[in-house]
RNA sequence: GGCUCCGUAGCUUAAUUGGAUAGAGCACCUGACUACGGAUCAGGAGGUUGCAGGUUCGAAUCCUGCCGGAGUCACCA
């Protein structure tokens, strides 16, 4: 943190200290930290901090009040920063001094760096947006994109060098699928050609394929073939409609031609068939210049990129290494199991009898290579909740394998995102595409910010930029507070609010403090040294400036961002009615004027530092 | 059915990890600058924290059992 000694040692720390001192001193017991619980003391009563003294009932045979207020002496004659206490039922409310907060306020003011941990030598990778090649992003990937870049930001800032990584799934039959209709419908066309992002181009191949199969499909249905199969595969009293869709996969496995065409061309790309290889790298390059495009306007990047198609057969050495130490076990087939029913998690296979891999087999392989590439401490994998159970087992083979991170692998694991009318399903095409997204609330931002006629000063790219940094932060603000593990409901409609708890409305914070300093001009603020009453709001923002860089550490022990979201609209919220109750520049004397713009400077660069955290930008105007 | 997660105001959600009278926003109603930016501020109304027990000074939070919802239990990814 700062240079300034106070700094040095948190506050929390030092009456923790005091009181295991005190209980010593007044009671003659022995005491450690973890029993002295503590937090910041209630709007409603006065104080900074509040020490709970219920727990020392039993030890001092006395009643809580008594305790209490036998503490709170001890502390206000023993630690230099306790000013005065309080005792409510039990509660000690401790006010610290205004000098204290006067200094805590000039350190983070020579403090550029205020939130930033000092580098602990352990290194992270993160693992995000991990999307498909053969569509778009989405609103799902948004959410995962958004978890994964503020998790990664959070984790920088808590002092951790950070890798982050996605794995492309650029191969399968589904982007065979999106091939096979280019090739047979495209007619040599191109993005370019059709004036449409790469992603969109071949996703739309994607969609034309699942057309011309269904075509087929209902064609077959009403043929010989069809009726036979009906007769003989058909389960007493089953509908024919609720027959054939079952039947779907099936139908493309083994009747097909389509789905004939499509695993031929798996097979050939498998093979390493060179015009099948060319094609594929053509569909996947579009798609990546479409998805970079998202990324870019997102503004999020990646250090490097792992590629299923690169990856898809690792794992198998780990597999017979593991055999050998047995870790695993090996049916008469051939198979290869492991068995983790000791710690409810049931039987995995790990190895197809025919030898090849399955998904668990490459993320085995692809962990140990990511190793390998960094070694790294800690892994985290940012990935949907419908695959818990499928990390549970990964991380508990990587434990067995004896891995040197398997202590730290973490499943940072999200809710599906639901819209009003229900569940994103693409194939009633309820899916909520990520560009048009953004388009959106540009687009509304475009509109309330003309409403306003702010910033009609400035230069037309400077006011694009403005209303980009607005709409991303309404969409941003709106999904990150929100705790990763529940799931969500998106309305569009509220995601582009401007007001209340958004992003915008943090934002707004920052452009009134912007705008006082720039009224303000350049002066010295040396005069907030005198500034002798601190107000009751003045000091509920400091306290909670003081509680940021523990914030931030909190958040990255937990891998949520949402805490950092609720801290940074809680401190713009404060600012705001601070700014309205208090005059800055008009304030009774100069001290309180220089102590005010302090603190508002202070409250602008922390600001600005969590939402930072989250991926969002703060414009001076707005 | 087994396992996991979720259930807080009409809606979207907090709660410093077991602490004080469960706190916000949206929507609804009422107010506030000749003021440093009204994308703001203040007030009103809105709650049996799914239900029932238990643990203790104290429970939205921990335990048990129900109710409701979701996910997952493939030689798919």
């Amino acid at each position: 943190m700062g240079k300034n000694p106070l700094l040095l040692m948190n506050i929390v720390d030092v009456i923790q200290e005091g009181v295991i001192k005190g209980i010593k001193a007044l009671y003659g017991a022995d005491i450690t930290a973890e029993q002295v619980t503590m937090n910041s003391t209630r709007k409603e009563f006065e104080g900074d901090y509040t020490v709970v003294a219920f727990p020392f009932a039993r030890i001092a045979r006395k009643k809580p009040d008594q305790i209490a207020e036998e503490l709170g002496g001890f502390l206000v004659e023993e630690v230099e920063e306790v000013e005065k206490y309080n005792v409510i039922n039990g509660f000690l409310n401790l006010s610290l001094s205004n000098g204290f907060w006067r200094e805590f306020l000039a350190g983070i003011c020579e403090d550029e760096a205020y939130g930033q941990q000092p580098a602990n030598g352990k290194k992270v990778m993160v693992e995000f947006s991990s999307p498909n090649t053969n569509k778009p992003l989405h609103l799902g990937h948004i959410r995962n994109i958004l978890l994964g870049w503020s998790t990664s930001q959070i984790l920088k800032t808590a002092g951790y060098e950070v890798v982050k990584v996605q794995i492309v799934n650029d191969r399968g039959i589904a982007i065979c699928k999106s091939m096979l209709a280019w090739r047979k419908y495209g007619e040599g066309a191109s993005p370019e050609s059709a004036g449409e992002k790469g992603d969109h181009f071949v996703g739309d191949y994607y969609v034309l394929f699942e057309k011309k199969f269904r075509e087929e499909y209902n064609d077959w249905q009403q043929s010989e073939e069809a009726r036979k199969v009906f007769g003989q595969q058909s389960e007493n009293g089953q509908s024919e409609e609720a027959f054939f869709k079952a039947f779907k996969n099936t139908y493309f496995n083994e009747y097909s031609l389509l789905g004939a065409e499509a695993k031929d061309m798996l097979l050939k790309w498998e093979a390493g068939d060179k015009a099948t290889a060319s094609l594929w790298k053509q569909m996947n390059d579009w798609v990546y210049q479409g998805f970079d495009e998202t990324y870019r306007s997102l503004g999020v990047e990646f250090d490097k990129l792992y590629f299923e198609s690169d990856t898809y057969l690792l794992g198998k050495d780990a597999i017979r290494k593991g055999l050998e130490k047995g870790v695993f076990y090996q049916k008469d087939d051939g198979s290869v199991w492991i068995d983790l029913s000791d710690v409810n998690l049931d039987h995995k296979l790990v190895l197809r009898s025919d030898g090849t891999s399955v998904y668990m087999t490459q993320d085995i392989g692809t962990a140990q290579k990511r190793f390998q590439d960094f070694g790294v401490d800690k892994m985290v994998y940012v990935v949907a909740d419908e695959q818990n159970y499928h990390f549970q087992v990964l991380f508990e083979i990587l434990k067995r394998l004896g891995e040197p991170y398997a202590e730290g692998l973490y499943h940072l694991s999200y809710g599906m995102v639901d819209l009003p009318t229900g569940k994103m399903k693409s194939r009633e095409g309820t899916v909520v595409d990520a560009d048009d997204l953004i388009a959106e609330v540009v687009e509304e931002a475009r509109k309330n910010t003309a409403e306003r006629d702010t910033i009609s000063g400035l230069s037309q790219e400077e006011q694009e930029e403005v209303i980009r940094k607005i709409a991303l932060a309404a969409l941003k603000f709106f999904i990150i507070k929100v705790q990763p593990r529940k799931r969500m409901v998106f309305d569009p409609k509220e995601s582009v609010d401007l007001q209340g708890q958004t992003g915008p409305y943090v934002q707004n914070a920052y452009v009134r403090v912007q705008s006082v300093l720039r009224k303000a001009g350049d002066q010295p603020l040396s005069a907030a040294s005198a500034y002798q009453q601190l107000e009751p709001q003045e000091k509920e923002i400091l306290n909670m400036l003081y509680s940021f860089p523990g914030l931030v550490q909190l958040a990255a022990e937990e891998y949520d961002p949402s805490g950092i979201a609720n801290f940074c609209y809680d401190l713009a919220k404060a600012y705001h009615r601070f700014y309205h109750d208090h005059s800055i520049l008009n304030a009774g004397t100069e001290a309180a004027k220089a102590f005010r713009l302090q603190l508002s400077r202070a409250v602008a660069h922390v600001l600005k530092q969590g939402m930072n955290l989250l991926g969002i930008e703060m414009p001076d105007r707005m």
